[in-house]
DNA sequence: GTAATAGTGTCTTTCAGACAGTATGAC
DNA sequence: GTCATACTGTCTGAAAGACACTATTAC
C-alpha cells in the first residue's frame, strides 16, 4: 500500500574475542542479515526499550551498552517495498557485549567484521584488496570526474591516495564510494565484489557502525563494555587494534591508559605465557575528570 | 489508532549573524516550536530530500548543509498520542545556512539559541543562571543519590562541578538532569523554569543540534557553511565562539587555521573601523590532508 | 641459561596556551 | 599625534611518537 510507512530495528551488535572484531547476524540465506526487528509502538514505551526487546527475542542477547546509529529509509531499500509493500524505514543501533553468549538459536553466528570489510584491517601491514583492487578503481573514477574537485578531495581523502593519511573512522565513506563505483556486490551494477556481501542495505549498517565506534572509543570509555571487569593492559591494547584495524605502540599506549587516569591497577596478577600480568579495571572517575576520555592514539 | 506510525521531519536551522547563533522556529503558539514536517514516503526518493523539501515548503527556505541527527520515538512526545492519535516517531536533522533569508511568512522567527539554553553561554563569563539556579540544584540530586556513583559522576561531569572542566559539547546531557530534576517547563512536574520553553520536546531536540554543530566543527570543516565564501579572520573566530559559547585566543586561533592549511587569504582587504583586514576562504584541499580538519581549540 | 611476555625510562618533535609586541588604517 | 583594529613573534610546558632498555615468569 503506497504512503504506509512501516519501521524496523536494525542492530550491529558487536563483541570482540581474541582481538577479533564480531558481528552477530543471522545466515539463513545466501548473504547474512543483522538480526532485524520491527517497531511495535503498543508494547514498548521508548524506540531504545524496542531495541532491546527485539534483540533479545531474535537472538536471546541483553547487551549491556546500546545506541542509536542512524536512521536508513531510502526508496527500495527493502524488496519487500519493490513487491507493494510499505515503505521500509530502519532504525541502526549499536550494541557492546562482552562475551559472545547465545541463546542457542542455530542461525545466528558470529562473523568477523573484516570479512565484510577487508580493507578496513590494517594491523598486518597495509592490506593487499587496496592496491590489487581498490586504489586503481577509485584512481580512474576520480580521473573520470576530470574537473569535479569534489569527487578528488572525496576519494583521496578516504583511501589515502596522493599522500594522505587513512583515515580508519571513514569507513562508511570509502563503502559507499566502493558502492558508487561497482566494486560491491550490493551495488545494482558491478563489477567487481570486494568483501563478502550481505543482505539490503546491512552492509552500510555495518560501515556506520564500524565507523562509529572507531571514532567513539576516542573519546569515550566505551571499550570496557567490550572487555570483563579485569584486564590486562595488553588485553585492553589488542581490543583497540581489533576495532582500529591498526598496531598501536604498546608504551605510548600504557602511557596514555594509565597516566591519563582511564585505568587503575587491581594489584592482582595472571599468569601468561611469559611474566605474569597485572590485571587493571576501568576508573570511572575520569569521565568527571577529563573532557573526553577515550584512548585515541596513533 | 494504537499499533500506527507517523513518521515526522523535525529540522534545527542555524544561521550565525553578528555573532548571534539564530535557529529557526515558528510561533503560532506560546511556545515557539521547529518547523516540522511529515514523511510522506510516496513523494520522497530519501529522508533528507524528504527533509529538504519539508523545509523549503514550511519556510521556503533551501538549506546548503543538511545532516541527520537523532531520531526520538517516546511515547506520548506528541500530545495527538495522548489523544488517542499514532505514535508520533521523528528524525530530526541539523541544517547549515549562511544568511537568514526567508520565504516572508509571518509566523516563521529567527531566535538566539542561548535564550533557549542561557547556561550555554560562556562568552561574557560563567552564566549567571549556573549559580543562581542551576549548580545548588544538581549538587542536591546528586546529594539525594547517595551512593549512586553514576548520578555523581553524571552530574559533575556534565555542569564542572568540583573542579571538572566545563565540556562545551555536553549540552544535551546538561538538559536531560535539568528536565529530570523538574528545573525546565517542559518537565512534567516543576520546580523552575530555566530558559524559554519550546514545544514538545523540541528543546531537547534543540539541545541534540547544538551538541552536534559544537563537535562537529572541530573535526569536519562545517564552520564555513555559516559564512560567506570571503570572511575575515575576525568575523570566522566570531562565528566559531558564537556555536561554542566560548571565547577563544586570538592569535592561537589564527595560527591554527592559518597555519593548519584551513583557510587561505584571497590578497583583497576590507575596511573596518580600524586597519582593514585581510579576507580569507576555505582551503578545500585540507579534507584531503589532515585526518580531522577543523576548528577545534580552547 | 633461553624464550616469552610484562613493564620502564627517556629523547625528540610538535603544538596548545599565554602574552607581548608591531602594523596600518580613520580621525 | 590618538584610537581602534589587524596582525606577528616567541616563550613555556604538555604530550605524542619513537625507541631502547629492564623485569619476571616457564622451561
Amino acid at each position: 500500500m503506497p504512503g504506509e510507512i512501516a519501521l524496523g530495528l536494525d542492530p550491529v551488535i558487536v563483541c570482540v574475542v581474541d582481538a577479533v572484531p564480531l558481528v552477530l547476524t543471522v545466515v539463513d540465506g545466501e548473504r547474512p542479515r543483522l538480526p532485524a526487528g520491527s517497531f511495535d509502538p503498543a508494547r514498548d514505551r521508548t524506540l531504545e526499550l524496542a531495541a532491546r526487546r527485539s534483540i533479545d527475542e531474535q537472538v536471546g542477547l541483553n547487551v549491556g551498552y546500546l545506541e542509536q546509529l542512524y536512521t536508513f529509509g531510502d526508496r527500495f531499500r527493502d524488496p519487500r517495498e519493490t513487491a507493494g509493500g510499505p515503505r521500509y524505514v530502519t532504525i541502526g543501533y549499536l550494541g557492546l557485549i562482552g562475551s559472545p553468549a547465545l541463546g542457542g538459536q542455530a542461525d545466528v553466528e558470529w562473523i568477523d567484521w573484516y570479512q565484510f570489510f577487508p580493507w578496513e584491517d590494517w594491523r598486518r601491514g597495509r592490506p593487499l584488496v587496496l592496491d590489487k583492487n581498490v586504489v586503481d578503481r577509485v584512481g580512474a573514477w576520480i580521473a573520470e570526474g576530470g574537473t569535479d574537485a569534489g569527487r578528488r578531495i572525496r576519494g583521496t581523502a578516504a583511501f589515502g591516495l596522493d599522500g594522505a593519511p587513512w583515515n580508519d573512522e571513514a569507513v562508511l565513506e570509502r563503502y559507499e564510494i566502493l558502492y558508487e563505483i561497482g566494486a560491491v556486490a550490493e551495488a545494482p551494477v558491478h563489477r567487481d565484489v570486494l568483501g563478502r556481501p550481505m543482505a539490503l542495505d546491512h552492509r552500510r549498517i555495518l560501515a556506520t557502525a564500524i565507523g562509529r565506534v572507531r571514532a567513539k572509543i576516542k573519546y569515550r570509555p566505551v571499550i570496557f563494555e567490550l572487555l570483563p571487569p579485569s584486564f590486562t593492559l595488553w588485553q585492553l591494547q589488542r581490543t583497540v587494534e581489533a576495532l582500529g584495524g591498526m598496531r598501536l605502540h604498546k608504551s605510548n599506549f600504557r602511557r596514555f591508559v594509565e597516566d591519563g587516569g582511564l585505568v587503575v591497577g587491581t594489584g592482582e596478577r595472571r599468569a601468561t605465557s611469559g611474566r605474569p600480568a597485572e590485571t587493571f579495571r576501568f576508573r570511572p572517575e575520569v569521565i568527571a575528570e577529563r573532557p573526553d576520555p577515550g584512548v585515541g592514539i596513533r
